[in-house]
DNA sequence: CCTATCATGTAATCCGTTACATGATTAT
DNA sequence: ATAATCATGTAACGGATTACATGATAGG
């Protein structure tokens, strides 16, 4: 019996969308075109996490004979069930905004000067979500379009925040 | 020579707000009244990280001799250099989403079911901002309330964003 | 007095981050 | 060929979370 995390659960979310199950570096192209922009899992998790939900049952592993000896993970019933469940629990995370701008600004660094860099960072990021929306339009399922609003809204919302900022100063 | 993380800067946040150092207890109720709205930090954490820092020289411990034999920590120099340095600094830490529910829309939870947890989640803690605002407002520092603003622009854009979610369905 | 909660800490576990490392492809 | 980059992993370390545990204080 494991914990399944956050992470868990991207990654049992990640296989699901394949069809033929995914390797690791399948796992890392996905998430760098997917949920990458929200939330960012390193590479070597992609590795170490299968495994993890392959030694509980979550997951199947098929090694390659020869080559590469890549292995190709798909998801079990009980993953899929877990995954279900997830999915349509009520979320329990409390979600904190652990926004490092926000904690130096709460312990007296200069407004002006730090909403500079904080303004950029969020614009940049707004462009990137803005890039990826014909794309996220495109698809089948409206959840990848529903997060991308969301993370268009949050990205919006600070930039408002930190020009009123860096006016004042 | 250790890494300082955030959590290192908000207990030397957290202790530079002192006169006469703060001891672990101490620190749990700055961050239960300050902080830890938006970054609440384990009281586990504010054991071992001060001592951390002592270790490293960036706090000085008094322990008490007799009865609880509390430990206080106060800056020393080089603490309150490292302190001002990063609020001082550009910002580095990549801010991203990581919201639960987020991801849970992302991977096909149903729209209008999340949307009114999450409404609900947010409202509260919206609650919790504003009742703290008149108290953020008579503190010297603009800091604390600088950061509530954040905090309440935040989980109004989070209302918004479930709300058009909420009624779609 | 007794018990509930506050106050204060320690222990164990584990996920996540950061390097390190090396076999395949592709480009020049 | 050889360099560069892609692809694919492993190792080590440490911070963070989650329990566990116990001495004070106050309320009844």
């Amino acid at each position: 019996m494991i914990e399944l995390t956050q992470t868990s659960y991207t990654v049992l979310g990640l296989v699901s969308l394949t069809t033929d199950g995914a390797t690791p570096y399948d796992l890392k192209q996905m998430v760098a075109i997917s949920v990458g922009n929200f939330w960012s899992v390193p590479h070597s998790q992609l590795y170490a996490e299968p495994d993890r939900l392959a030694a509980a049952g979550y997951l199947s592993v098929t090694r390659e004979k020869g080559g590469r000896r890549r292995k190709h993970y798909k998801l079990t019933s009980k993953g899929r069930k877990a995954l279900d469940e997830w999915v349509h629990s009520p979320t329990e995370g409390s979600i904190e905004l652990r926004d490092p701008g926000i904690l130096k600004l709460f312990f007296g660094a200069d407004p002006a000067t730090l909403a500079a860099g904080q303004i950029e960072h969020h614009r940049r990021r707004l462009n990137e979500y803005e890039a990826t929306r014909k794309f996220a339009d495109e698809l089948p399922s409206p959840g990848p379009r529903l997060a991308l609003e969301a993370g268009i809204g949050h990205e919006r919302e600070y930039v408002r925040f930190w020009s009123k900022l860096a006016k004042k100063g």
